[in-house]
RNA sequence: GCGCCCUUAGCUCAACCGGAUAGAGCAUCCGCCUUCUAAGCGGACGGUUGCAGGUUCGAGUCCUGCAGGGCGCGCCA
């Protein structure tokens, strides 16, 4: 399957060889002037710049070898040396066509298949998720679904924060509230089966545990020992801290559920632990380790890579950039950057993948080029195999991370419940049919609330911060979720409509200025998916479903279907908004929106 | 102090490898429902792309400087 652009890139790039000129010049892409034409090219501009040439002589040479080409109705030259061109309506019929029938793809097309692995997510054994933690799930699971779209063989994995000090902190605030004695034996045991706490339990005590941590200085001295006797393996703290992930676990996943965001593998830091000591003797034998100050670094800076520091005493020195991987502290213990890189070895082990994409918080960019570059001296990974894609903040009308109005910060759950709530609302003001049940009204609002918060999330350019405003987001109108909803919504009705009565499909047919157009947007799917691959961005995705939206919308307004004057015209019309709405759902489900069959 | 990122319409954001007249949405104003979901469509208004230089036939885009904002800078993750 190819597009247009790229099949007429081809015929240009002839034309361009045929008169002596670098054919990798001739790149062609969509009209800046959709007044003048559908396509343009600007390669002669750059040839006669490396040639020395006249653009507009070259660019008139090319176009009337071009001319001769049946899919163009028009090839002209314009401005310092543009070729423009116009597709005939039979060519943009055909790759109409072509995409209404591409039931699998509605007309995106594949890479040559690679391993990868999507860490994203990041969630917290007994720490409820936050709005912080929003971005990541949204973003990871779209480009999961973006890569496997293209033919990739796509692990995601939630990399679930299970092994810290706040383990030791929930172990020993377990033990000293009574609630899991059985476990506070030393020994073999064997343990309870069934777990001690519940996720109140969990929501609870860790809060307490951690606060108390910062006032108690005893406390905190008996959770880091309860940390360092759970990495060393005993059996009691084992077993229980087994059940404290499990049940995070759980939890966790209907909250990725409600967002329909799913992981392949809960792999978590302390999966990376048994390989840790393997890991830091090999990093010794390879002469990578060495003392800095009492720690165990990698030193990842290459010669020259230096920048100004200023020291406690005032003195500036030329440091190492970026700065050395501290690996073991100086208290030998392993830091987090011991573990993604331990996690690195892990993967390679198990995985061998050809690319590991993290989405992880932009501020954290510094700490991954450290540990990638740490991983690559190492072997651990193919240079340029491991690429940090790093996000903005989500912010308040104030311009500042997210807060409630109390000034703590928001759960994720109840962001999620405050739009459903709006999303309700909305539904129930809206002008459904009688016979739609309690259920399916709470399902179309959860759908809608959801489509909010994702598509206003997803619209934006990952690596920019944005404004978080329910309202906007939730508004049924302009460039937001719920808008592409009822566009697909409104296509469903009609499809529905059309077989009660009968409307049989029929050869697509291009004639009017809003068919072209919605015809020219089918096409564009495919640079839109490639693109958004290629630079990992789902906001290209985004920008495409509004825009394909919008388009069926002129073309719904401008083009009656059902009424249309005979039966070709209704069957290529409806044909038409079929392969609309399948690619609209297509490009919606990779955004990780579900769309309901009516609102 | 050093480094990275950002600054585009009143507001929120786009802009494909440097190309034509910098595009959307919201807000404001004007039209369009006896016809397929008007949660829609059409139109108008709105810009010295933070400032000053430079490179180029051509700069929002590349380079330098300045101003304003954000973030990061070894023993937390």
């Amino acid at each position: 399957m190819t597009d247009l652009k790229t099949s007429l890139s081809e015929a240009v790039g002839s034309a361009f060889a045929a008169e002596g000129v670098d054919k990798a010049l001739a790149r062609v892409t969509a009209s800046d002037r959709p007044d003048l034409a559908d396509f343009q090219s600007n390669g002669a501009l750059a040839a006669a710049k490396a040639l020395k040439a006249n653009p507009r002589e070259l660019a008139a040479k090319v176009a009337e070898r071009l001319a001769a080409d049946p899919r163009l109705s028009s090839v002209e030259v314009a401005g310092p040396g543009f070729i423009n061109m116009k597709l005939s309506n039979a060519a943009l019929a055909q790759r109409a066509a072509e995409v209404a029938a591409d039931t699998e793809l509605a007309g995106a097309s594949r890479v040559e298949p690679r391993k990868v692995v999507i860490d994203y997510g990041g969630p917290n054994v007994a720490k409820p998720m936050h709005v912080g933690h929003l971005r990541s799930a949204i973003i990871g699971e779209s480009l999961k679904r973006l890569f496997r779209l293209r033919g990739d063989d796509v692990t995601g994995d939630a990399h679930f924060g299970d092994w810290g000090f706040q383990m030791g902190l929930l172990i020993t605030a377990c033990g000293d509230e009574g609630l899991a004695d059985a476990f506070m034996a030393e020994g073999d045991g064997p343990f309870p089966a069934e777990t001690p706490v519940t996720l109140a339990d969990l929501d609870r005590l860790y809060p307490l545990a951690a606060g108390k941590a910062k006032e108690d200085p005893a406390f905190r001295d008996r959770a880091r020992k309860a940390t360092a006797e759970l990495q060393g393996g005993r059996p009691g703290y084992r077993a229980l801290w087994q059940h404290f992930v499990a049940v995070s676990r759980e939890a966790l996943k209907r909250e990725y559920d409600d967002l329909s965001v799913d992981f392949d593998l809960w792999n978590g830091e302390s999966d990376a632990d048994p390989l840790m000591d393997e890991m830091i003797a090999d990093l010794k034998a390879k002469g990578l380790l060495v003392e800095d100050d009492g720690a165990q670094v990698v030193h990842v800076a290459k010669p020259g890579e230096t920048r100004k520091k200023k020291l406690a005493d005032g003195s500036v020195i030329e440091a190492p950039s970026p700065p050395p991987l501290l690996v073991i502290s100086s208290e030998g213990s392993a830091m987090y950057g011991t573990t993604d890189l331990a996690t690195i070895l892990d993967r390679k082990k198990s995985i061998a993948p050809d690319l590991i994409l993290y989405v992880v918080d932009e501020r954290q960019a510094e700490h991954f080029e450290q540990v990638f570059r740490a991983a690559y001296l190492a072997g651990y990974a193919p240079e340029k195999s491991l690429e940090h894609l790093g996000f903005g903040t989500m912010n308040g009308a104030d311009g500042k991370p997210f807060k409630t109005r109390a000034g703590g910060v928001l759960k994720l759950r109840d962001l999620i419940d405050m739009a459903t709530q709006s999303a309700r609302y909305a539904v129930d003001n809206a002008d459904l049919a009688g016979d739609v049940t309690p259920e399916e009204r709470e399902d179309i609002a959860h759908k809608v609330a959801i489509a909010a918060i994702k598509f206003a999330d997803l619209s934006n350019n990952r690596t920019t911060s944005y404004v978080f405003d329910l309202d906007r987001f939730m508004s049924f109108e302009g460039k937001t979720g719920p808008y592409l909803l009822y566009q697909a919504v409104r296509v469903k009705s009609l499809l529905r409509k059309a077989s009660e009565q009968g409307v049989a499909l029929a050869p697509i047919v291009i004639e009017e200025a809003a068919e072209r157009d919605l015809a020219l947007t089918l096409d564009a799917f495919d640079a839109a998916t490639a693109d958004a691959y290629d630079k990992r961005s789902p906001n290209l995705i985004a920008e495409h479903a509004y825009r394909l939206a919008q388009s069926f919308s002129k073309f719904y307004a401008a083009c009656p279907i059902l009424v249309a004057p005979d039966e070709a015209t209704k069957g290529s019309r409806l044909a038409l908004a079929a392969a609309t709405l399948h690619q609209l759902e297509t490009a919606l489900r990779l955004l990780g929106i579900e769309t309901p069959e009516r609102m």
